[in-house]
DNA sequence: CGGCAGTTTGATGTTACTCAATTTAAGTGG
DNA sequence: CCACTTAAATTGAGTAACATCAAACTGCCG
């Protein structure tokens, strides 16, 4: 990994956690050197390892990665995807070791903060708990969802289930231009993230082509019938 | 339900975040009356609801429970089960309204704290907060392995994760009587916490039991093969 | 112009689902 | 305590959804 100072702009500092954590309250405390520091990392590389003891609280601030565990036998289960100003667990901020891998999508950039001045803030400011817990809650709530497609749900809800959630992510975000989004998720990302192999999602994906929902390929996703994407893959309804 | 007063003696006390909730250092402060409300309910009544909006903070004190998620055309989704001292969810102190159902499995008793006083006496407890946060992490944690054994693992790791996951808990939980535990989940609740179906968990009970790994049965658990289950359900091994 | 990673498609296989019948256990009221 | 009722567990046969395997195709990058 580079350890450039690169990201002196990064957007993450806009958004909600992140803008709290690095906001003008904190500046006259105690602001010593090394408290955030920037990295980047190419597209495929590993940047945080399962049962790697860290000191760090890490954001991804531009780029994309995925966030998972492996079994041994190299079985693979994706929990999330994580785009700029995600914070890699909420959770994380108050444990030692990370209990998840990540891996880069496309080249990114990474804040890196050190967990005990992060904590320290934490305690100081009644708001940035507010938030620390609303990013909790997000966690959790993805998470229930997930667990109820993986759980529950056919191939063809599981698929639009998760393309219909990164829509709504990528939209919050401002990563859309009109209905086409970049898009640096392949198909075993998503077999990986649903618990279904890669020609299946492939197969789900050209039915969705045919019906005129969407059209995945080349790195952009479009969306055409939105209400029809939501139908198959609300997380509250049936197909 | 009923809302006697019977669970005087509530056993979740004894045990961390519920007894540092109510612990001495709280006895000066502001406790009024209602803040703290014990109830009963009878196996398999309905003890909370989806999208309701409520202002308590759920604590089982007695016997168990089961959160899920149902599906409008009648799938469910089990998160977990809840047992003696079990707070219904940690990150539902911070929100208004339930994101998922609770069954009784047994009799239960139930005790209901303010919500707002609960949150009072957070802001004011360092340790109180140490403690919300491991459970918050445990039920992440939880999820996590869930989500690893819905998406990728087979029917008969799943259930050797779940059997195995549930005995840990009820040792840690002192509910143990040797090997043998009193076990009110049958197997409609495996399934629907596995994503298969009940016939299938019967099969991989059986196949468990002519291998003489264990026994489910009128309502007792009893395992044989600790070891063996250990190599079929931990959730970082492979079978 | 290769080479490579990712996608697409088809043929075949397997796991777990569905449906149905039977057995066992758990209550319930007399 | 027993007859009766009902829910849960068990077993088997047939099926569907998805997995696996293999081959061809596409777009991308140096």
């Amino acid at each position: 990994m580079d350890h450039s100072s690169l990201c002196e702009m990064c957007l993450h500092r806009r958004w909600s956690f992140c803008g709290a954590l690095v906001g003008k309250s904190f500046e006259q405390l105690n602001n010593q050197k090394g408290w955030e520091q920037h990295r980047t990392a190419r597209s495929g590389e590993r940047v945080a390892n399962c049962d790697q003891v860290s000191e760090e609280v890490l954001v991804l601030c531009k780029g994309w990665a995925c966030r998972f565990f492996m079994l041994p036998d190299g079985r693979r289960q994706i929990f999330n995807f994580l785009m700029p100003g995600d914070i890699f667990s909420a959770i994380s901020v108050f444990q030692e070791r990370f209990s998840f891998t990540v891996d880069a999508l496309t080249e990114i950039q990474i804040t890196a903060f050190q967990r005990t001045e992060v904590k320290r803030r934490l305690s100081l400011s009644a708001s940035l708990w507010a938030k620390w817990i609303d990013l909790v809650a997000d966690e959790v709530r993805t998470a229930d969802e997930l667990m109820v497609a993986l759980g529950r749900r056919t191939a063809e809800e599981r698929v639009g289930y998760l393309l219909l959630h990164l829509v709504r992510r990528m939209s919050a975000k401002g990563l859309a231009d009109k209905h086409r989004y970049r898009f640096p998720v392949n198909q075993s990302h998503i077999a990986d993230t649903l618990g279904i192999t890669s020609e299946c999602v492939c197969r789900m994906l050209s039915r969705f082509r045919r019906r005129g929902i969407l059209e995945l390929s080349n790195g952009y996703l479009e969306v055409f019938d939105f209400d029809e994407l939501e139908r198959i893959g609300s997380p509250r309804r049936w197909s």
